[in-house]
DNA sequence: GCCAGATAGATGCATATTCATCTAACAGCC
DNA sequence: GGCTGTTAGATGAATATGCATCTATCTGGC
């Protein structure tokens, strides 16, 4: 079944919106010297997860990743020193990965820039809608 | 200033909507045997702008391509066939894109993929929110 | 134990993207 | 006309991505 104008119209405005502030801000944080925003997703994920560590496997779900990309990513954020890994002793197969302490300070470098950035950019709704709102509405389209 | 944790809310449920909804729908049309989604709005835009035809910068502001990118892009989709490219008179470093025939068919096709594809991932609201309105009220998140 | 899947993650290769830079054409000023 | 600065679009090289496939390990049935 086709959609109607305004379906349409709701699902133009959430790729513009997503993609216009999401460029803005990837290369105001690349202006300033800093990873791009990816990476502070992944940083925040382990971050949180503290001492228990976390999978690749988990992260790739929970941060929509690519398996094959996430892969090289952590790669990459291992060799830049911001993430360290071991051998998940109860599954041989597996990787935990675990923030270092220099991981924790960029991510907190990345969250003076990127926590204005949010602000900034969401928080200029029209006055009838909370934030609040329009996140539960969006997650309501999370699923099928 | 930082942001609420309702605005971060928002910005994160943004992010997982488009990306979640994106990726499927991209890997819909795939397994279809049709080009990606980025190329819809290419032909699209293209198509409604008629026999004026349309000029690759004006394409980039609207769809928020990446200059060079879209430049390759254009030029894979002349190859396939589903454009064509003249030179513009009133400025000869320009170009002027029109659809062709194949180019007009193939988004037809897609648009049979793609449609419904919106419409099953539009509808499903909570009851006392439109579309119309998260659709205004995404849209005046763009701007700053 | 042994075999047949399934799953975590890595990797080769083709393709796409980005960044910086380049060329050609334009516009304004003297 | 000649010069300076600007804009449309192309392109080389580095990087990232997606896809398919591979390896190692695990799990369950027998």
């Amino acid at each position: 079944m086709h959609p109607t104008a305004e379906e349409t119209a709701l699902w133009v405005a959430l790729n513009l919106a997503q993609r216009s502030i999401y460029g803005v801000m990837d290369s105001t944080l690349k202006a300033e010297g800093l990873p791009p925003l990816r990476w502070y997703d992944v940083l925040w994920a382990i971050e949180r997860a503290k001492d228990g560590g976390l999978r690749p496997f988990e992260m790739e779900k929970s941060l929509l990743f690519e398996q094959s990309n996430l892969s090289r990513l952590l790669r990459r954020m291992i060799g830049e020193g911001l993430l360290e890994e071991s051998v998940f002793q109860d599954d041989r197969r597996g990787k935990v990965l675990r923030i270092t302490a220099k991981g924790c300070q960029v991510r907190k470098q990345m969250w003076m820039i990127y926590g204005p950035l949010i602000h900034e950019h969401m928080y200029g709704l029209p006055t009838e809608y909370e934030p609040e709102e329009i996140a539960l509405a969006l997650n309501s389209l999370i699923r099928r």
